[in-house]
DNA sequence: CACCAGGCAAGTA
DNA sequence: TACTTGCATGGT
């Protein structure tokens, strides 16, 4: 089996037993955003307290958090941790905003994909991981998302080594897979989903949906 | 009590 | 370049 076959296969057995993972939460592209930096090494729960409180000031939107000032802020996202570097974080990228498309979202995602990756990119607080989670949830852009679990998973699993690098995974994923946001989104939420409990400890856990996968012949992963 | 959570940048050698 | 450390709250 190949490596499309096989990593389809996975996905359509992880979507059978988990369902749709109705990612990103968040009523806008802006909310999924400061969700995205907000959610770094954090748990999305304590990142919706943050964002309820936000909300709550009335200041939810780019103008208002582009206002306010930056400890102001820092108290508004205390929830969700790093509150001070989070805050400043928030603020590099809504400098960027202004400063380069006037502060609206919508005219940033003109941007070709590439284009806007590498300029997001430059922000001082946005890594891939945020970046392309804010390219493919809040823009919708074809761009698989990396994160812990899928170097843990995959690399338990035998499709890659741990030492691979975060550009060499993606690179495996989007090469081997069409390229359809939806698929890269609902793809990369079931990974979360099953890493949080099923993959958590064990090194191959015998109920997780992957390993059933594993043992039918793909045994290469890259490098 | 320890450890983890939908990372990233800065410091050190 | 390759490691290490700081950031910080809230749940288990």
């Amino acid at each position: 089996m190949g490596r499309r076959e096989h990593l389809l296969k996975i996905y359509h057995s992880l979507f059978e037993r988990f369902g749709s993972q109705h990612w990103w939460p968040g009523d806008t592209p802006f909310e999924v955003i400061i969700g995205a930096i907000l959610t770094q090494n954090t748990s999305w729960k304590n990142v919706e307290r943050a964002i309820h409180s936000l909300k709550a000031s009335g200041l939810f939107t780019p103008q208002g958090l582009y206002e306010i000032p930056i400890d102001t802020l820092a108290h508004l996202i205390r929830s969700s941790g790093y509150f001070n570097i989070k805050a400043r974080r928030l603020k590099n990228f809504l400098s960027f905003l202004f400063k380069e498309y006037d502060g609206d979202i919508d005219v940033m995602f003109k941007e070709g994909g590439l284009v806007l990756r590498d300029k997001l990119l430059k922000i001082n607080g946005l890594g891939p991981e945020t970046v392309d989670s804010i390219l493919l949830y809040a823009g919708g852009y074809p761009v698989f998302v990396i994160d812990a679990y899928t170097k843990r998973i995959f690399s338990r699993h035998s499709h890659i080594s741990t030492d691979t690098d975060y550009h060499q995974i993606q690179t495996l994923f989007m090469k081997s897979l069409p390229k359809d946001p939806h698929l890269y989104n609902e793809y990369h939420a079931l990974i979360v989903r099953v890493g949080k409990d099923l993959c958590k400890k064990r090194p191959l856990c015998s109920i997780c949906p992957i390993e059933y996968d594993l043992h039918k012949g793909f045994k290469h992963g890259i490098k």
